[in-house]
DNA sequence: TACGATTTCATCGTACACGATCTAATTAAT
DNA sequence: ATTAATTAGATCGTGTACGATGAAATCGTA
C-alpha cells in the first residue's frame, strides 16, 4: 500500500505510531512476561537487575542505572525492596562511602536455576526465529541510540 | 557474527535482549517526547488519547482502552485529569449509560495545531529514514500481536 | 417479571519512572 | 584546612499501569 510522505498528517502516521508500536510492544512484552514472573515473586524491572548481577556481581546503583538507563530515584526503592525479599544486599562501599554496592544473596543466586526457562517461553510467544529477532535487536538498538543522542544534545549535555 | 543458538545462555542474551530493547527505547521515546509534550501540559498517554480523538470524536472509555491496550482503571484518572484540564469531557451515555462516552472540548481541538510539529521533531530525533522507520513499524507490530496472541491463549481467553 | 450473568466503568493497593530537591561524602582550589 | 563544586543516593510529588474488587446498568432466559 504505498502512500504520501508529503504532508504532516503522513508523517504522523508514521513514526507516531511506531512510537506507538514500541509502546503497545513493551506492554505486550510485561504482560508475557507477568506470569512467569509472578511465580518467582518478581516484577521486570527486578529481573532485569537480577540478570546484570547474575552476569557480574557486586555493582553500584549508578552502574546499575547506566545499564537499565534508570535514575537512582526509581533504582533506590526497587532495590530496597529486593532487599527486602532478601535477594541482594545494599552496603556502603568502604573506599567511597557516597557508593552503594549491590550483591547477590546466595537466594538471589539460587533464583537463576528457576528463571532458566523463562527465555525460551518469551521466544515462543514471540512466533519469530531468532534471526529475526537479532536484526530487530540490532535497529531498535539502534533507533534508541539515536533517540538518547538527541536527548543529551538538546539538554544541558549532562 | 555466527553464534551458537543452542545453550540456554545465548537464548537469554538474545530476545532477553530484544524485550530489553524494546524496554529502553521505549523510555529513550518517552525523554524525546518530554519537553516537546510539557510545552503543552500533556503527558505521553494523554497525547495518545487526543491522537485517537483527533481522528475520531466521541468515543467511549472501553474503545480508547482497546486502541492504547489500556484497561478503565488506568484510563479512567487519566481521562479525569484530562476532564480537569478541560481537554475534554466525560459524560454517560444516555442509550446506555454503563458507557462513558469522551468528547473534545474547544481547548482539546485547538491543541491539535500547537502539537502539528511534534511528529517532525520525533523523526529528526530518530536518525533515520521514513521507509526505516515504517519497516520497524511492520515487525514490531507483528510481534506485538504475536506476544498479544499468546497472551490471549495462555490466559483463560477474555 | 424476575433473577442470574455479563458488560462497563470506577476504586483501591502496589509498583515502576521521572524531575526536582535534599543530604552526605569526596574532590578541588584557594 | 576551610570552602566551593561535584558526585552518589535518598526522598517527595505526580503520573502511568496492573490485578482485584465493587457497583450500576443491561441482557438472557425462563
Amino acid at each position: 500500500m504505498p502512500q504520501d510522505y508529503s504532508g504532516p498528517d503522513s508523517v504522523r502516521n508514521l513514526e507516531e505510531l511506531l512510537c506507538f508500536a514500541v509502546y503497545s510492544a513493551n506492554h505486550a512484552f510485561n504482560r508475557v512476561y507477568k506470569p512467569l514472573l509472578d511465580r518467582l515473586g518478581l516484577t521486570y524491572p527486578q529481573y532485569l537487575v537480577l540478570i546484570l548481577l547474575w552476569e557480574e556481581d557486586d555493582r553500584t546503583v549508578g552502574s546499575l542505572g547506566r545499564k537499565l538507563f534508570l535514575e537512582s530515584n526509581t533504582l533506590t526503592p526497587l532495590l530496597k525492596r529486593m532487599e527486602g525479599m532478601g535477594l541482594v544486599e545494599r552496603r556502603r562501599d568502604p573506599e567511597d562511602e557516597r557508593q552503594v554496592r549491590i550483591r547477590l544473596t546466595g537466594k538471589g543466586r539460587a533464583l537463576r536455576d528457576q528463571a532458566a526457562d523463562i527465555p525460551r517461553c518469551i521466544l515462543e510467544a514471540s512466533g519469530m526465529s531468532i534471526d529475526a529477532l537479532q536484526g530487530m535487536k540490532t535497529e531498535i538498538d539502534f533507533l534508541r541510540d539515536n533517540l538518547d543522542a538527541a536527548i543529551r544534545q538538546s539538554g544541558t549535555g549532562s
